[in-house]
Formats: C-alpha cells, sequence, structure tokens
RNA sequence: GGCGGUGUAGCUCAGUCGGUCAGAGCAUGCGGCUCAUAUCCGCAGUGUCCGGGGUUCAAGUCCCUGCACCGCCA
C-alpha cells in the first residue's frame, strides 16, 4: 500500500500567497499522517514556470526570464521550507528531466494520431493565453483582464480532446468518488454535457518561445497547461523509474478550485491518450476569502505566509488552517480569527493544560513521572476517551476531515481540563494518605498529553515535538507506528519531565 | 440566459432517513477554583431556522414560489 500525494505545481509569475500556504500545508499534514501509520509515503509539490504569463512578469521585473524563474521557484521552495513542508520532491518545469518526459508523452500521443495540425482564428487574450468567443467578451474586453482581446489566426497543434468526453463522463459516472467533494465533480459533468472541444496545446515560437519544443515541430513550443500537468509523472521518474512503478496510479490530486478544469478535464484525457491509468483521486478546495474582499495584488489585500509565520508562529498558522476551512468550502480569513483561534484553542485550551499539569508534576512530584495506582471511574473515563479520540482522529482526518478531527481532539482537552477540575489533585497534595491517589491522577494526565502530541503531530509538528520532550518521552518511543504509539500506558514512570516556556503564548492587543 | 450551491443565536458554523432540532464553538454576563499562559470549571441567555405558499398527525429538515449572496457554464 502506498500513498502518493501532490500539490499543484505553482506558477512563478507570482509570489507564494496564503491560498498556496494552505493548499501545500494540507498535502504535507496528509503526507505527515500516512507516514506516521507507515504507509510508504511520496509527496510532490514544485512550480510551473513557462508559458507567456511567466515571460511578462520576468520583462516586468527587468530579468532574464530563466533568471525570474528561478528567483520566483526559490521563493515557492524557502516559503514552504519555513512552513516546515515535508515534500520528497520539487519539481521544476524547466528541468531538463521534465521536458524529457512532455517531450516522451507529445511524441506517444502525436504518433497514436490524437494530436494534428490545424489552423484557429479568434479574439486573443495574451494574459489569460486563451482564445474568447465575442459572447464571452464584457463590453468587448477579457473579463478577467480587462483588456481587449487580439484577432490571431494561426496554425497550431491540436489534443483531440473530444474523442475521451464519452470516457470521462463514463468514467466519473462509475467513480463516485473520484473528484470530491461531489459538488466539483457536478461542475465537470455539467461542463462535460455540451461538446469538448479539441484542445490548442502549442503556440508558435516567433510569438511565444518560452517553453518546451514540441519533438515533431522545432516551430512551436508546448502549451502551459500540456506541460505542467505533467509533472505529476515527471516527479515519479516516468516511465521507468522504480517510483512511477509503486505509486502510480494511487495518486491524490489537492487542487483549488480555480484549476479544476485542467485537473477534471485536460489531464484525465491526456492520461487515457497517453496509455496511462487514471489517477485516483481529485481532491478540491476552495478560497480563502480575505474580510475586505477578494484577494487581490491589485487591492494589496494579499497575505503572504512569510508575515503570517513571523508575527503569529509557524504551527499556530498551520494549525489554523486546518482547523478553520472546511475541506471544499470557502472559509474568511482575518487575523482577528487567526488571533481568537490562537488564544482560546491553543493557548487557553492546550496551551494552558499543558502548563498546568507539568506545572503539577513538578509541584507536587519534583519533575518525576509517577506510577499509577489502580484507576477509579474518573480516570477510565479519561482512558476511555483517549482511545475513542485517537480512533475518531484517525478515521477524519485522513478523510480530509480537519476540522473535524480537530475538533473531537479538542473535547479530549477539554475533557482533561474537566478531569483537573473533577480530581482537584491540589487538595489531594494536602493530604499525605492520598499520595497513591495524587500519582494516579498526574500520570493520568500526563498520558493524555502523549496522546494529544502523538496525534497533533501531523499538524503541528515541532509544538508535538516540544511536548514531547517536556513529557521525558525519548525519540524510540516517538518514532513507533501511530498505531503503537496510541496505546495507553507507554508512557513510563520514572521518566524526568522537562520545563519550558509556555507552547502557544497568547497574543495580546486586538486588531 | 441555463445549471449548482448557500441563506440557522452578535460572529463562525453543526444539524444524517421529516418526530427532545432549535444546537456547538467564539464573543457577552454572573458564580466557583487556584495547579496553570488573567488561564480552567459551572451557569445564563437571546433566534419569525431568508420571505410567502403547500404536503403531513408532525418541516431548518420534503414540494412550489419569491428575494439575497456565491460558483460553474453560456
Amino acid at each position: 500500500m502506498a500513498y502518493y500525494i501532490t500539490t499543484p505545481i505553482y506558477y512563478v509569475n507570482a509570489e507564494p500567497h496564503i491560498g498556496h500556504a494552505y493548499t501545500t500545508v494540507v498535502a504535507d499534514a496528509l503526507a505527515r499522517i500516512h507516514r506516521l501509520l507507515r504507509i510508504e509515503t511520496r509527496f510532490q509539490t514544485g512550480t510551473d514556470e513557462h508559458g507567456e504569463k511567466v515571460l511578462d512578469a520576468a520583462r516586468e521585473a527587468g530579468l532574464p526570464v530563466k533568471e525570474f524563474a528561478d528567483r520566483i521557484s526559490g521563493q515557492f521552495r524557502r516559503t514552504w521550507d519555513d512552513l516546515n513542508i515535508s515534500y520528497d520532491a520539487f519539481v521544476r518545469t524547466t528541468s531538463p528531466e521534465h521536458q524529457a518526459v512532455v517531450q516522451r508523452i507529445l511524441n506517444k500521443v502525436y504518433n497514436s494520431g490524437d494530436i494534428y495540425f490545424g489552423e484557429y482564428g479568434g479574439l486573443y487574450c495574451f494574459g489569460c493565453e486563451a482564445f474568447y468567443l465575442e459572447r464571452d467578451l464584457k463590453n468587448g474586453k477579457c473579463p478577467d483582464h480587462k483588456v481587449e482581446p487580439t484577432y490571431i489566426r494561426e496554425e497550431n497543434y491540436f489534443f483531440r480532446m473530444s474523442r475521451y468526453q464519452d470516457w470521462l463522463i463514463n468514467y466519473i459516472e462509475t467513480h463516485p468518488d473520484w473528484i470530491r467533494p461531489e459538488r466539483y465533480k457536478n461542475e465537470v459533468l455539467a461542463f462535460l454535457r455540451d461538446p469538448l472541444e479539441d484542445l490548442c496545446i502549442s503556440r508558435p515560437r516567433r510569438r511565444m518561445e518560452w517553453g518546451i519544443p514540441l519533438p515533431f515541430d522545432e516551430r512551436y513550443v508546448t502549451y502551459v497547461w500540456f506541460d505542467a500537468l505533467i509533472n505529476y509523472l515527471t516527479g515519479l521518474g516516468y516511465p521507468d523509474g522504480p517510483e512511477f512503478a509503486r505509486f502510480w496510479p494511487g495518486v491524490q490530486h489537492l487542487i483549488a478550485k480555480d484549476i479544476l478544469k485542467p485537473h477534471g478535464i485536460y489531464w484525465p484525457t491526456m492520461l487515457q491518450a497517453a496509455g496511462i491509468e487514471p489517477f485516483q483521486r481529485l481532491n478540491v478546495h476552495g478560497y480563502w476569502q480575505m474580510a475586505q474582499g477578494k484577494m487581490s495584488k491589485s487591492l494589496g489585500n494579499v497575505v503572504e505566509p512569510r508575515y503570517l509565520l513571523e508575527r503569529y508562529g509557524l504551527d499556530q498558522v498551520r494549525y489554523f488552517f486546518l482547523r478553520e476551512m472546511v475541506f471544499g468550502l470557502d472559509a474568511q480569513f482575518s487575523e482577528a480569527a487567526l488571533v481568537a483561534r490562537i488564544n482560546a484553542d491553543l493557548a487557553n485550551d492546550l496551551g494552558n493544560l499543558f502548563a498546568r499539569s507539568l506545572g503539577m508534576a513538578f509541584k507536587y512530584r519534583k519533575g518525576i513521572v509517577p506510577a499509577p495506582g489502580p484507576p477509579d471511574a474518573l480516570d477510565e473515563e479519561v482512558v476511555l476517551a483517549a482511545a475513542g479520540t485517537a480512533e475518531e482522529f484517525l478515521r477524519h482526518f485522513p478523510a480530509l476531515e480537519f476540522p473535524r478531527a480537530l475538533a473531537v481532539l479538542w473535547e479530549f482537552i477539554g475533557h482533561l481540563n474537566r478531569y483537573i477540575v473533577a480530581a482537584a489533585p491540589w487538595e489531594l497534595a494536602k493530604k499525605p494518605e492520598a499520595a497513591g491517589r495524587l500519582d494516579t491522577v498526574l500520570y493520568h494526565l500526563l498520558e493524555g498529553l502523549r496522546f494529544i502530541a502523538a496525534l497533533l503531530r501531523p499538524v503541528m509538528p515541532e509544538s508535538a515535538l516540544k511536548m514531547s520532550e517536556q513529557l521525558g518521552l525519548g525519540l524510540a518511543l516517538w518514532d513507533y507506528p501511530l498505531d503503537q504509539v496510541l496505546k495507553w500506558g507507554r508512557l513510563l514512570p520514572g521518566g524526568a519531565l522537562t520545563k519550558a516556556p509556555a507552547l502557544f503564548p497568547r497574543i495580546e492587543g486586538g486588531e
């Protein structure tokens, strides 16, 4: 059993923003939890570097296009490193390996007769890199770029996508979970109710040179989407790499809703034409809506991941992303909401629980993990709740139900906070005859915290590690597969706890 | 213009097959504890479940219709 998760390769015409960061954090969390479950995992991201828009952006920046692409690609990579993204492969479409795979696929499809040479004339928007019909324009201008398109007539190569329309419809209908959530599956099906056009997959070099040359006609370069989608194969060393054999077609693609069409229509038909099995699943998520309206560069409300990290902390941001957005739906983003989550969930609920538990262990037991005595009803409830939490969390999380999984975990955090009040260790500490009882309560608290840390690893890797260290756990125990880590009683009495600053400091002062 | 979707407490949202469904968290107010990051625990709310009509013994939950917002396609 193997698990292959991908993000889109990000287009280097602009710097990373919160939307890219969300997709990538989700992919990372999924990769991490599968690794912890000891499922062989491959996680790939990268950058998409060809095409007109990159050329334009480079020109605007006054840099040679390759240098510009290098720079932005590097920014993405650094941002992911800053976000603690555990990718196994970072594919760049300008790499020789990728170019070779693209050309190989082009040849294959060309030779099988699904690419033909033809002429097309129409209104072309350079910003969109797409042709428009008269009726699509708003006041004669491109609806996206507000620019009048140019009439161009040119000869190009076309991919016979239309030929695969019926196959695709049938495939979607016979694989109900192939595109999820359902809403996006319906959108693709709705689109397929109309006849599917063939896809223009070339650009004449004399007009646009920044792309991968067609292997069968040097006068043309490859249309950027046809080039980009193939990255999912490149990273696996298609066609002969051992990774390809192991991880394809068991791939989970992760995308935002704006690129549903290329992934839901171009990509599967391309694979089919190339004689490659379809991907396993397309997972589509929504947008972060900015409180001030749609995020756009011109409005100046683009939130940079780096800013959030520096100001609020890495794990805080990762937690927020997963807790706040239901996968597949849009969510509101505001710094106020982020601060509210940090203070309520991380500082008050979890951070404070951790601090008070360790605090009491130090105050009453010199920072040594005590040996538990026989449990009473209260303690047994904790053990039961821990097992139930782990079971539910591990069910929801890989199913992309992050808010639900985290809510379940926070239920348990609340349970432990209430357990403290009910058991009142400070009262027990006053009575020498209650020493055994106090040991038991403290042990249950610390062991409960170990469960929490273990489950939080995919979401907040650094904080989970800090918790683990402060609980005095050796890495040997930490590295067991998750299902073994999540057995009650693995925290060994006699272990030495460590004091440390607050895990998640409160953020004071309003916005 | 065609087809999704959404509209539930101040805010963000749960509400599976129509019958404790009128809920959770946050924010607010009051009370309690003191181990803790002025944290934690308990209690308290408030809602024309978008409007109107209908089906039913019974409707946020089904049907029709109107409005608002959003998305996809044209």
